[in-house]
DNA sequence: ATTTCATTTCTGTTTTTTCTGAAAATAACA
DNA sequence: TGTTATTTTCAGAAAAAACAGAAATGAAAT
């Protein structure tokens, strides 16, 4: 492997479980993403040193999230796979994933708490406040992240691209 | 333990792994969100079925965050412990955290790939190519973030609620 | 149809993380 | 200062996650 994309594909491993992803499917999706054509399995297990067994489990993995393709190569019989090459759309799937796994169990959790509470369960008053007040919190992140979401994506880079010019937010 | 203050503990302690934290952690910290007082070592041990130990080490966690703070209550010679009440302030510790520990690495060894292939090192045009974009993201993102924070805490609070109204980004 | 190559499933091992309990350290009180 | 209450440190046990390798399944080619 090239020294930059050996550098690159150990960081992503790296970063896997603050990402909240295990290392290897970091890896794969690094390697696929960096390389300049779609690899095979075998190829993979030989790039990364890891059980190819293991290798099938993280690509589906990947694919699951709809980040990695299968594609076909004319006169190899094996499957290949290529990531998503756009980083705006992979920037995307990451964002939804995350808000599906980590905002949405607890909004609904939140949501039944309040309805307990509601139905005139036994709760401090400061208890009640503190949840009034991050079920609030919660219901908004909702909100902003259906509300961008419904942008075309063109629009979201655009805002995001004026959010991040200095004073770009005032006015 | 109050049913309902019992259920948002345990939601937030399961919730723990995909927020990238420690499950007593969160479970702690979500029974100091809640609770009505500051409470004493001993009694998150009581509530929770914890060791002591771990409790000492997992506030500790905590106040390294800057999320929880020792308050002493006269006539009890213990430590009590006590959150940040308001939603807000914990929200936005938990991006600067995030942002930390999970975008600024990656953007430090993008920087880095990026240098080295300016230096030459041999690199495919298209793994190049798809550096140059991550990178270009990566700083994207840094610097949104930066804008962001710029802001005293109620503009960022108004921003997300204008957000959060359908048709609040169309202007 | 059977042989061959490629992929997946499954079981067990290794590694990592979380958590415990005892011992040491620290701080309050008399 | 000695005594007791409280907190912290630390080594290792228990639980969870990542990973390997063999066996089974499936799919193309002759």
């Amino acid at each position: 492997m090239i020294p930059v994309l050996e550098k690159l594909v150990l960081h992503w491993g790296e970063m896997a479980s603050r990402w909240g992803i295990s290392r290897m499917v970091a890896q794969i999706h690094a390697l696929l993403y960096f390389s300049p054509k779609p690899l095979a399995a075998d190829e993979i297990v030989e790039a990364l040193g890891v059980a190819r067994s293991h290798v099938s489990n993280s690509l589906r993995e990947l694919r699951s999230w709809g980040v990695v393709k299968m594609v076909h190569i004319r006169g190899d019989r094996r499957e290949h796979f290529q990531s998503i090459q756009d980083v705006w759309q992979l920037f995307e799937i990451l964002l939804d994933e995350r808000k599906r796994r980590e905002v949405d169990p607890t909004l609904k959790a939140l949501r039944e708490a309040q309805a307990l509470v509601n139905d005139g369960a036994k709760t401090d008053t400061h208890t009640r406040e503190r949840l009034r007040e991050m079920l609030e919190l919660f219901e908004l992140m909702d909100n902003w992240f259906g509300g961008i979401r419904r942008l075309p994506l063109g629009s979201r880079v655009k805002l995001i691209k004026l959010g991040a010019k200095t004073g770009g937010w005032l006015r």
